[in-house]
DNA sequence: CATGAATGAGGATTCATTCAT
DNA sequence: CATGAATGAATCCTCATTCAT
């Protein structure tokens, strides 16, 4: 439902959906932030789990981030309470704590594996790369990306293009120094 | 108000941090959505004139392109309501109608120059760039890149260079072909 | 305005058809409802004046009763302010006072003639005649009537001949007794 | 609560005398007007059943036809709401379409027995006995006729008397002739 | 004295959460 | 332990009345 209908569905329609009552529910999930975090922890670990299986199965490391980036594109379209939660993450100390937890370290895996093969855009962090999800996954929500996938994956590949070693240009940084 | 606080604050707090009482409001504004609206469009029409007006003079296409989508990032780092309805475009048939009415042509000017001085990769539609602004957009908004500009600035660059006619690859199109 | 739209209409509506400002009004009439009262009494002291004037230039008495009620549902079916205080009469003590002041005096005056002359029911008031003119109010409001006006007439014709000596049986009154 | 004070009562004060909060009304009846037009349903569905049940039971079809007419005034007396809306039956096409459906049909019946008996007044039609109950009922809402019942039995003693067949002659018919 | 913008209480409706059965 | 009816704070909007200009 989460996934369907992003954080605002109507906690009765889960119930309903779920086959329980509201006290069953509520029984389990004493809220329905509790009820989305958990939900979204077990996607958080479901999502870790198979980027980290991917990333190991992969040799090649930049066909490893940008095999990551797409999946996460695909996972971001057809879910939206993950787009709309996943934002958080940079913005509530606890917020979807999960998400830091579980998924920034394949995510900074990734980043250091292809800083040492070189195949990446230099300064490049794996916060970098956390901003680029969140952006997709606003992408991956419109209508119109959904009718026309390929939208999406036009921004995708624009976004790889600009990690590419190629660009050796410094990356902005804190301007006001080291303090 | 919406700016800060995006399209959910209450009309009320509205009212009274505008100094005035409830009815005063809905005097002007049959409607929150109407006020929302009309907030929107004068922000809107104030993008569009400065983004014509910058183009104008600068003559390097490239730097009119970047330079606008550096303009929109700061625009929407301090404006919630307009990242949120920004999005819109693409979704409601008429929506935020004054958005495509007012600002697309403009997009679509800068596409168009960039590609007849070649400075923007091929393939490259004002319907991409349009998407990388609602993708800038949710990353402006993002607590962690208020804190540190620098952020939303290294993922600005990425994209910009992801759009350099360096990369001749094509970018995905309907795959279904040409029906 | 009242008589159109009823006592519903809002006050602002009055003050531009009147071609003044809201305060211009207040300053006239210190409430709406007392507007409202004044309107009506106007009504009343002009329905008054031409009743009173058939009344005396109609020497049938019965006639002159039928003719009251006939106009008074003219009336009825182009005031519906009138029609929702009218009833008020028999309601609030104070309520539209000009009513009773008015118009009452003028009824029981018919009322007399025709028991006089012999050609109305006896034991019928003034009381019951303006009840009847209450009933008749609400049937000259319906929109049926008003798009067909000959079935107000109809009521009005059963109400009548109801009136008429023929009917010799005793009206019910107050069960009770004397007390 | 409708009955008492008409269909401006607020929800608030309804869910306070039904004892419940808002949610349980609005768990109940989406909308005010829903829980208005469900009571009111229920109340034509129980007048209905009572008034064809005392029609068949009466075989004097003018006996019927005004015990018919001085039940409907106590229920009017008794039901603000019922009255309010009643009258709406003739304005609104679908309105209380409760009542035509239900009622309309047993008072057809009264009227085509009592002229099959001959003993109602020649061109006596439904349209003009519901008529004569909307302006009945406006009569029984008054304060005055609550205070002195036999006020209002007076004046439905005169409709009556109105009936009858002793009154041979023509009611108004549209006068723009048949077509 | 006229204006009409401002006021703000009041009314209908929604929905996360609780608790008696 | 499960249920789902009940709760009521929160929200948008209307309109009679006031008051600064």
């Amino acid at each position: 439902m989460f996934a369907m209908h992003g954080e605002c569905v109507d906690v009765r329609e889960i119930a309903r959906c779920a086959g329980v009552g509201m006290g069953t529910l509520y029984r389990h999930f004493p809220t329905k932030d509790v009820l989305l975090e958990t939900v979204l922890h077990e996607d958080f670990v479901e999502w870790t789990h198979t980027a980290r299986q991917d990333a190991a199965f992969q040799n090649d490391p930049a066909e490893a981030l940008s095999a990551f980036l797409r999946d996460a594109l695909e996972r971001h379209a057809n879910h939206r309470a993950l787009v709309e939660r996943f934002a958080e993450t940079w913005d509530t100390p606890s917020g979807i704590a999960a998400c830091k937890r579980d998924l920034h370290p394949v995510i900074e895996d990734l980043v250091t594996r292809c800083h040492d093969a070189g195949v990446l855009r230099p300064g490049v962090t794996g916060e970098d790369v956390s901003l680029l999800l969140v952006a997709l996954g606003r992408i991956a929500q419109l209508g119109a990306t959904q009718e026309r996938p390929e939208l999406r994956q036009r921004t995708l590949q624009i976004m790889l293009d600009g990690l590419r070693p190629t660009h050796q240009s410094a990356l902005p940084t804190n301007s006001s120094g080291p303090d």
